[in-house]
RNA sequence: GGAGGGGUACCCAAGCGGCCAACGGGGGCAGACUGUAAAUCUGCUGGCUUAUGCCUUCGUAGGUUCGAAUCCUACCCCCUCCA
């Protein structure tokens, strides 16, 4: 692809965005002489996105800082009705006062990834719940229906590989692609929005609206969707030992948000750091010549700049010093810490517990019998061991590791 | 509406009266090796006051039996084919 003229798709070019433009050469004209609105649909389901959403989260920076405006389209109106995918119990309904509490929660992470000022560029939010909710089925039909044959929708990839497999497609599944081609255009009609992206499995979807807005508004909308990511060793990106990395504090603290990209695949470090930073392109090729130990010294500077763009600076540098002190063999400020209590011992089986590092006695007890859990670096013998004040330091504090990678600090009452 | 098939732990998937807390994968965790990487090997992977112990779990509720994930009854849900 490219060469570009217009600052949004090289730069999306060189650091790796790009995988498929419904027409690249007047995209590129358009994003070069005029200020553009696009968007990306996401999720209102839980209260937090997940690194899943980073990759759309930084398009629509890139997007901004391009010299566009972003906007940010939540799924108020899908999310009511809940998504069929999946064979598991029917999803259970959320109400509307859940969505709005997790659309005002997750616009708190947006608002640290895009700039919501009042100017040509600032960022928006909007619902499409205000235009989905009021739809009359009839007048929807003949509007909207009309443009949508049943023959090409049969012919999408997400349609044809499920009737191949045999899998159930559900017609509200069916209509997904519909209503979301309907968003497109209502955000034409609104925002003068022009351009959606996506990720790859959004394609589909995507040219459906960029379609429908050509017969229903006349108008040329762009589609463009980013690759999938997967890390090197073909792992869908963002799980845990604890589940999904999410970016919001409340989920997932700074510090484990540190980690996740801390250990990151050797492989991989070079391609997130493109994705996932705003370090220069120079720089990040620097930091890409790194083999063997030394590529650590990338994944630090990786992590630390991707907690920066999620949780500010000054979580940023607490937890790249929370780690340094940490895997140093330090106790150190930001851990999860346990308060030890003047002259009351406590089994080291239930600190363990307390501090989030196993979630059972039983599973507790099997790390250290497993020879996984040390305590000031010393392997705890048995089950029964407990820590009491003659094992903290003059500081007054002792540490507590499970495995190689999990800290815990315990500290004087 | 009719006829079949099916619902088992995080996921897939065995088991089809006792030896079942339940084979085997995957995933995850821990150990070894390392660089907080990958790959590889090993162990673990329901809970409890660690116990040749107890409790809870095989869609839900009952029943048969000394004993059930396994048999019976009803119900719920899913899939396939026919109408």
């Amino acid at each position: 692809m490219g060469p570009f003229q217009s600052d949004f798709l090289r730069i999306l070019n060189e650091r790796g965005y790009l995988h498929q433009i419904t027409d690249e050469t007047s995209l590129d004209a358009n994003a070069h002489s005029q200020v553009m609105s696009g968007y990306i649909g996401f999720d209102a389901t839980a209260d937090s996105l997940h690194v899943g959403n980073l990759v759309q989260i930084m398009l629509l920076r890139r997007f901004q800082q391009a010299g566009h405006r972003p906007i940010v389209l939540m799924g108020g109106g899908t999310t009511k009705v809940g998504d069929p995918s999946g064979r598991d119990e029917t999803r259970q309904l959320l109400t509307e006062q859940q969505i709005n509490a997790n659309i005002a929660a997750i616009r708190q992470t947006f608002a640290r990834f895009l700039d919501f000022n009042d100017g040509p560029t600032g960022a928006v939010m909007v619902n499409n719940d205000d235009w989905l909710k009021d739809l009359q089925y009839i007048a929807f039909l003949r509007d909207v229906g009309r443009h949508f044959t049943i023959n090409r929708m049969l012919t999408m990839d997400s349609v044809r590989l499920r009737l191949e497999r045999e899998q159930p497609l559900t017609f509200l599944e069916f209509n997904y692609m519909i209503m979301q081609g309907y968003d497109f255009v209502e955000l034409f009609k609104r925002y003068a929005c022009t351009l959606q992206m996506g990720g790859s499995d959004q394609w589909g979807n995507i040219v459906q609206g960029v379609e429908l807005g050509r017969r229903k508004a006349e108008a040329q909308l762009f589609g463009l969707t980013s690759p999938l990511i997967t890390t090197s060793s073909g792992a869908k990106m963002g799980k845990t030992a604890s589940g999904a990395v999410w970016l919001s504090a409340h989920r997932l603290s700074p510090y484990d948000y540190w980690q996740f990209w801390r250990n990151t695949e050797d492989a991989d470090v070079g391609r997130f750091l493109r994705m996932f930073t705003d370090l220069p392109l120079s720089e990040i090729s620097r930091l890409e010549q790194l083999k063997d130990a030394d590529i650590n010294v990338a994944k630090q500077v990786l992590a630390t700049a991707a907690t920066r763009l999620c949780h500010g600076d000054a979580q940023a540098e607490l937890a790249a010093i929370t780690a340094t002190r940490a895997f140093g063999g330090a106790a150190a400020e930001g851990l999860p810490t346990f308060i030890l209590k003047a002259g009351e011992p406590v089994q080291v089986i239930d600190v363990a517990i307390a501090l989030g590092m196993a979630s059972s006695k039983s599973e507790a007890r099997r790390l250290v019998e497993q020879g996984g859990v040390r305590l000031n670096d010393q392997p705890v013998r048995g089950p029964n061991a407990s820590i009491s004040e003659a094992d903290l330091d003059g500081a007054g504090t002792a540490r507590l590791t499970v495995g190689k990678k999990r800290h815990g600090l315990i500290r004087r009452g």
